[in-house]
DNA sequence: GAGACTTCCTAA
DNA sequence: TCAGTTAGGAAGTCTC
C-alpha cells in the first residue's frame, strides 16, 4: 500500500485542533469501453501494454514504477444518450499515482498504444477528467461533500508522532474505507470553529514608482486573527521595520532588520497555523510581493507557508478566462493546506461595484471610509520617528482587518460553506473554478449512483450560437395605472423538470426508438424538434438533480422560518441561495459549448419551450380578460421578457390589479405540464416602460404601500455611466413616480445643469469607469487608451485586463474624440485640468434625461436641454495646462466688470474703482465662506483617520469627501491669489 | 453623415 | 488546463 496515491485531508476538530489526514488505498481511475470480444484472459495483457505504454511516456523518476495497478471488467451505460436497458462492457483503470491519469487518457484516446490482439484502438475516455480529490469526495459511497464534516472510526487512524511531516496539531494516517462522511444535516450542519488570518502588508517604494519587491523593502505587515463566528479577532499584531510606538490592544513586533521581519513573520504564519488566510489583494499583490522580496534578500525557510513541512510556497502565472466573468491575470499561490480568501476576488466574482478599491467596497457595505495613505508619503511615514511609523502601522492594521470584517458582515465564509456543501466541490473550487465545475460534481455524484459514466468530451470548438428567448415588442410609454407582472418561477429548471431534458434521456437518433419498441407515449418532440424520453419511461439525472435541489431549497427555506438562533440563520440562508444558484446554473452548463459536456439538444429545447410559454401566456390573457366575456376591460400584454409578462389590466386600483394577475397567473399555470407555475408577483405603478430591457416603476406587493423604486438597465443601475447620471436620473424618478411632481423633477434638472456648466459638480460624481475586458482591442476606446497611457507613467499602478479603468472626460481641441479626453480623475485633480461640462450634458445627460422625460412630457421635454440654464456662462476653468493653453498668455480680468486689465497685479479697472470697497468685501466673504468649507471638510477628514491631532495624509480616490476638500483647497488657493491682488490698490 | 461594427454591461 | 447561456440597448469609433 505504500507509495501509492494518498489523498491529504486537511481539516479542524470541533475543538478547533488542526488535523492532517493522510488517506491511503484510494486509487484514481478512470474507465474506456471494453474493445469488442475483449474477455477476463485479455486483462493481464492489456495491463502490462499499457502500463508500459505509460512509462514509456513519463519521463519523470517517480513515476518509474508500475503505473497500471489493476483493470476491472464492469457493466456501465454512458450517461450520453438513451440505451434501453442496455449495458455496456466497460474497463475501469486503475493507476499508480494521479498524474498518470491524464498521460493514459491522452494515449488512449490517440490510439496509441498497440494492444496484442485488438491493434491500435482509439478508444473515448469516460470520467477521466475529473481531478483526483474530487474524485475521492465522489466516490465509494463516501460521498463527501465539500466543507463538511467527517470522522475517522475509533481505533482506525494511527496519529503520527515522531514522523509528522507537517505543522498540523493532529497528523493521522488511515484507511479511505474508514472514513466516515457526514451529511451536513442537524449537528452536522454546524461551521467548523476555523482560524482565519487576515492580513496586509506596507512596502516603501520611491516616489512616483509602484513598488518593485527586487528593490524596494517590506516595512510592515499587520495580522488580525479570528475564530470563524467569533466577533473579535483573538491576536491583533504587527510586524514593523525599525522602532514603532505602541498601539493599543495591539502587539508591535520591531525589527531592525528586513530579513528578520520576513523570517519571523513566516514562522509566525507556521506556528498560528491559520485555516483560512485572507486579505485584500493578497492573491495578486501581497503575497507575490513577499515572495519575490525574501527571495531577493535570501531568507531562508520563507517560502514554507503551508501545512506541510516541506513544501515549497511560488508564485505562479495564470490567467482565468470565460465569457461570464472576464478575462484575468492571476498569480497562483500553492499554500498546502490552507484556504486562500482574497476578499478582493469574492468581491469582483459575487459584486458588480463601479470600483472595487478596499476603500469603496468598504465603503459600499460597511458604511466607512478607510484611511488612505498615498503610495508616496508610505516612505516618508517610514523614515520619521517611532510616532510616524505609528500612524503606518494603524492605517496598515486597519487594512488587515478591513477584509476580515468584510467578510463577516457578508457571511462569505458561511455562503461558500454553504455552497461547497451543495454542490459537492472543496471550497477552494469555488474561488479558483469556474461555474462547470460545480453542475460536474453534482452529475459525477447522481451518476455514480445509477451506474451510469461520463464521458470526456474533447472540445470540437463549435461556435455554434443556439436562439435565446423571446422578449416581447414593449408597448413604449409612460402608464399611470397599475401593471401586474406575471412571473414563471425558475422558468428552465421547470421546464428541464417538466419535459425530463437530460442527457440520459436524449433520443439522437430515431433508430433508438424502433431498436426500444418505444411507442409515441414513451417520449416527446420539443419545440426544437428534438426527441427526449419521458419520465414514465425513466426519469432522467437533470431533472432528478433538479428536483432534489428545489426540494432541499424548499426545506432550507421553511427551517429558516422555524430557526431563531442567528448563526444557524445565516447557515439555512446560504444554503437556500447556494441550492437556487445551482439550480439556475444547470441549463448554462448544457449550452456552454466551450465546456465539459454540452448538449445543445437541451439548452435549445429549454429555450424553445421558454419561447413557447411566454407566447402562450401572452395569448391566454389577452383571450380571457377582455370586455366580451365580462371584464371591464381587453387586457394588454404591454411587455416581456423572457419568463415574465407585464400585463396592463386596465382597473386603476393596485389591489384589482393584484387580484386579476392572481387570478390570470393560476389560470395560465393549468395550461403547463407541472411543475411549472405562472407566479403572481408585483404591480408596478405607476410604469416607465422605456425600451426593451429598460424600465422603471413603482414596486408594490401589497395595495398599502409601495416596496421600493425598481429600475432595469438604466443608468441608475449602470456602472458604465458616471455618478451624476445616476443620481440625476435616480432623483427625477423619484419625483416623477413617488412626488408625482414632474414639474419639480424639471427644475431639479435644469438646476444640475447650471451648476455642471458653472463648474460646481464635484469630481467625483464625474469619474466614468469600465472594465478593461480584454488585452487586444481593435478599436480605440476612452478607457483603453488612457490605461495604455497610465502604463507609460507608471506600468505598477496601472489597471490590469479585468480591473475597471476610471476616468473624467477633460477639454480638449474642438474635435477631439472622447478616447484623447479621457483622463486619469487623480491626474486631473492633481494637476488642475479643466473638465469638458459641455460633454458631460451632451453626451453624458441628454439622452438618458430624454429618454425618461420625453414618454412623460412629449415635445415639451426638449426644453429642459434648451434655456437660460444652458446659456449660463461657465464660470473659467483652470486652464493651467493641456495642449495649445500652455502658449496662451493668461491676461487678468477686473474684477467688477471683466475686461481685461494692462496689468495681472490690478484688481480693478478704472471704471470700477468706485466700487472696490464692496467688492473686496464680496471677495473676502468669498473667501471666508470658503476657509470655513475647508476646515469642514478637513476636520471630516480627520475624523475619518481617527486622529485630531495629526494631518490628513488620506488621498482616497473614491471618496468623496476626498474629492470636496481638493476642490476647497484649490478654490481657497485661487481666492487668496485674487484677494492678494487688492493689496496693490490701496 | 449614415450605417456597420465593437464593446460594455445589463435582463432574465 | 481552464472557461454557465442568449437578447439587447447604448455609446463610441470606423468606414465609406
Amino acid at each position: 500500500m505504500k507509495d501509492m496515491s494518498i489523498v491529504r485531508m486537511y481539516g479542524i476538530t470541533e475543538e478547533g485542533f488542526s488535523v492532517l489526514a493522510h488517506v491511503h488505498g484510494f486509487l484514481p481511475y478512470f474507465y474506456v469501453p471494453a474493445p469488442n470480444g475483449f474477455k477476463e484472459e485479455h486483462v493481464q495483457s492489456f495491463m502490462t501494454t499499457l502500463d508500459a505504454a505509460i512509462r514509456r511516456d513519463s519521463k519523470r523518476q517517480e513515476q518509474a514504477g508500475r503505473a497500471v495497478i489493476d483493470v476491472r471488467i464492469v457493466l456501465k451505460q454512458s450517461i450520453f444518450g438513451y440505451q434501453g436497458p442496455d449495458k455496456t462492457v466497460f474497463l475501469q483503470i486503475f493507476f499508480h499515482y494521479a498524474g498518470q491519469v491524464a498521460v493514459a487518457r491522452r494515449l488512449l484516446e490517440m490510439g496509441s498504444v498497440q494492444f496484442p490482439g485488438f491493434g491500435s484502438i482509439t478508444f473515448p475516455t469516460f470520467e477521466s477528467s475529473v481531478g483526483f480529490p474530487l474524485r475521492f469526495m465522489i466516490d465509494n459511497n463516501i460521498q463527501i461533500p465539500g466543507a463538511s464534516w467527517v470522522e475517522l472510526k475509533a481505533q482506525k487512524y494511527i496519529l503520527r508522532q515522531n514522523n509528522a511531516t507537517s505543522h498540523a496539531q493532529l497528523e493521522v494516517d488511515v484507511d479511505y474505507k474508514d472514513i466516515i462522511a457526514h451529511e451536513p444535516e442537524g449537528d452536522w450542519s454546524k461551521i467548523a470553529p476555523l482560524r482565519v488570518l487576515s492580513f496586509d502588508i506596507e512596502c516603501a517604494g520611491r516616489k512616483g514608482v509602484f513598488p518593485d519587491a527586487k528593490e524596494d523593502p517590506v516595512i510592515q505587515i499587520a495580522n488580525v486573527v479570528t475564530i470563524q463566528g467569533s466577533d473579535k479577532p483573538f491576536i491583533r499584531n504587527v510586524f514593523t521595520l525599525k522602532q514603532c510606538a505602541h498601539i493599543a490592544g495591539t502587539h508591535t513586533l520591531c525589527f531592525e532588520r528586513e530579513t528578520d521581519l520576513l523570517a519571523k513573520w513566516a514562522e509566525f504564519i507556521r506556528i498560528c497555523d491559520p485555516d483560512i488566510i485572507t486579505g485584500y489583494n493578497i492573491q495578486n499583490f501581497d503575497f507575490p510581493y513577499l515572495l519575490e522580496r525574501a527571495a531577493t534578500l535570501k531568507v531562508q525557510r520563507f517560502p514554507f507557508l503551508g501545512r506541510v513541512r516541506d513544501l515549497e510556497t511560488k508564485a505562479k502565472d495564470s490567467r482565468f478566462s470565460s465569457k461570464a466573468l472576464g478575462t484575468r491575470d492571476n498569480k497562483a499561490i500553492n499554500i498546502e493546506g490552507r484556504l486562500q480568501v482574497d476578499v478582493l476576488q469574492i468581491m469582483q466574482r459575487d459584486h458588480k461595484l463601479r470600483s472595487y478599491t478596499l476603500n469603496s467596497v468598504s465603503a459600499h457595505f460597511l458604511g466607512e471610509q478607510k484611511e488612505d495613505v498615498h503610495h508616496s508619503i508610505i516612505a516618508d511615514l517610514q523614515n520619521g520617528n517611532d510616532e510616524t511609523r505609528r500612524r503606518l502601522a494603524i492605517y496598515c492594521l486597519k487594512d488587515a482587518y478591513l477584509p476580515q470584517r468584510l467578510l463577516d458582515k457578508l457571511m462569505c465564509i458561511i455562503n461558500y460553506i454553504e455552497m461547497a456543501r451543495v454542490t459537492g466541490v472543496p471550497f477552494n473550487y469555488l474561488l479558483t473554478r469556474g461555474q462547470q465545475i460545480k453542475v460536474i460534481s453534482q452529475l459525477y455524484r447522481k451518476a455514480k449512483q445509477q451506474g451510469l459514466l461520463i464521458p470526456n468530451m474533447n472540445p470540437e470548438g463549435t461556435d455554434e450560437q443556439y436562439e435565446g428567448a423571446t422578449v416581447i415588442e414593449p408597448e413604449k410609454g409612460y402608464y399611470d395605472i397599475p401593471i401586474a407582472t406575471l412571473d414563471f418561477t425558475s422558468l428552465y429548471p421547470s421546464i428541464m423538470m417538466a419535459h425530463n431534458l437530460c442527457y440520459s434521456t436524449y433520443i439522437a437518433n430515431p433508430s433508438v426508438i424502433t431498436k426500444y419498441g418505444l411507442t409515441e407515449d414513451d417520449y416527446v418532440q420539443t419545440p426544437n424538434n428534438d426527441i427526449f424520453l419521458k419520465a414514465s419511461v425513466q426519469k432522467g439525472m437533470l431533472p432528478i438533480i433538479l428536483e432534489d435541489l428545489i426540494g432541499a431549497r424548499k426545506k432550507a427555506k421553511a427551517d429558516l422560518k422555524k430557526e431563531t438562533d442567528p448563526f444557524k440563520r445565516a447557515v439555512l440562508d446560504g444554503r437556500q441561495l447556494a441550492l437556487k444558484i445551482s439550480a439556475n446554473s444547470v441549463y448554462g452548463f448544457t449550452g456552454a459549448t466551450v465546456g465539459k459536456l454540452p448538449l445543445l439538444a437541451i439548452s435549445s429545447s429549454v429555450t424553445a419551450y421558454g419561447r413557447e410559454m411566454i407566447e402562450k401566456t401572452k395569448e391566454l390573457v389577452e383571450a380571457k380578460y377582455t370586455i366580451e366575456n365580462g371584464y371591464e376591460h381587453d387586457a394588454r400584454v404591454i411587455y416581456g421578457d423572457t419568463d415574465s409578462v407585464m400585463v396592463k389590466f386596465g382597473p386603476k386600483e393596485v389591489a384589482e390589479a393584484m387580484r386579476l394577475g392572481r387570478e390570470a397567473a393560476a389560470y395560465v399555470t393549468q395550461h403547463f405540464v407541472k411543475p411549472i407555475n405562472l407566479d403572481f408577483e408585483k404591480v408596478y405603478w405607476p410604469y416607465l416602460l422605456i425600451n426593451k430591457k429598460r424600465y422603471a416603476g413603482l414596486y408594490w406587493t401589497n395595495p398599502v404601500k409601495h416596496d421600493k423604486l425598481d429600475a432595469k438597465g438604466i443608468e441608475t443601475v449602470r456602472r458604465d455611466s458616471c455618478q451624476l447620471v445616476g443620481n440625476v436620473i435616480e432623483t427625477c424618478l423619484h419625483k416623477i413616480l413617488i412626488d408625482r411632481d414632474t414639474a419639480g423633477a424639471e427644475a431639479y434638472v435644469k438646476n444640475v445643469i447650471a451648476d455642471l456648466l458653472q463648474n460646481k459638480i464635484d469630481l467625483s460624481y464625474l469619474v466614468i469607469s469600465k472594465g478593461l475586458g480584454k488585452t487586444e482591442y481593435t478599436g480605440k476606446q476612452a478607457h483603453v487608451e488612457l490605461a495604455e497611457r497610465m502604463r507609460k507613467r507608471d506600468a505598477g499602478s496601472a489597471p490590469n485586463v479585468g480591473d475597471r479603468v476610471s476616468y473624467v472626460i477633460i477639454k480638449g481641441t474642438k474635435d477631439a474624440a472622447a478616447y484623447e479626453k479621457a483622463e486619469d480623475p487623480l491626474y486631473v485633480l492633481d494637476n488642475n485640468i479643466p473638465i469638458d461640462t459641455k460633454y458631460y450634458l451632451e453626451n453624458q445627460l441628454a439622452n438618458p434625461l430624454m429618454r425618461i422625460f420625453e414618454p412623460i412630457l412629449g415635445e415639451k421635454s426638449s426644453s429642459l436641454l434648451a434655456g437660460d440654464h444652458v446659456r449660463t456662462i461657465s464660470v473659467a476653468a483652470p486652464t493651467s495646462m493641456g495642449g495649445l493653453m500652455k502658449f496662451a498668455v493668461r491676461t487678468a480680468t477686473c474684477l467688477g466688470c471683466k475686461t481685461p486689465l494692462p496689468k495681472d497685479e490690478t484688481a480693478v479697472c478704472i471704471n470700477c474703482r468706485p466700487k472696490m470697497v464692496d467688492l473686496y468685501q464680496k471677495h473676502l466673504n468669498n473667501m471666508t465662506e470658503l476657509e470655513e468649507k475647508y476646515s469642514r471638510l478637513w476636520t471630516q477628514c480627520q475624523r475619518c483617520q481617527g486622529s485630531l491631532h495629526q494631518d490628513v495624509i488620506c488621498s482616497a480616490q473614491d471618496c468623496p469627501i476626498f474629492y470636496m476638500r481638493k476642490k476647497a483647497q484649490k478654490d481657497l488657493n485661487d481666492a487668496s491669489k485674487t484677494m492678494n491682488r487688492f493689496a496693490y490698490e490701496w
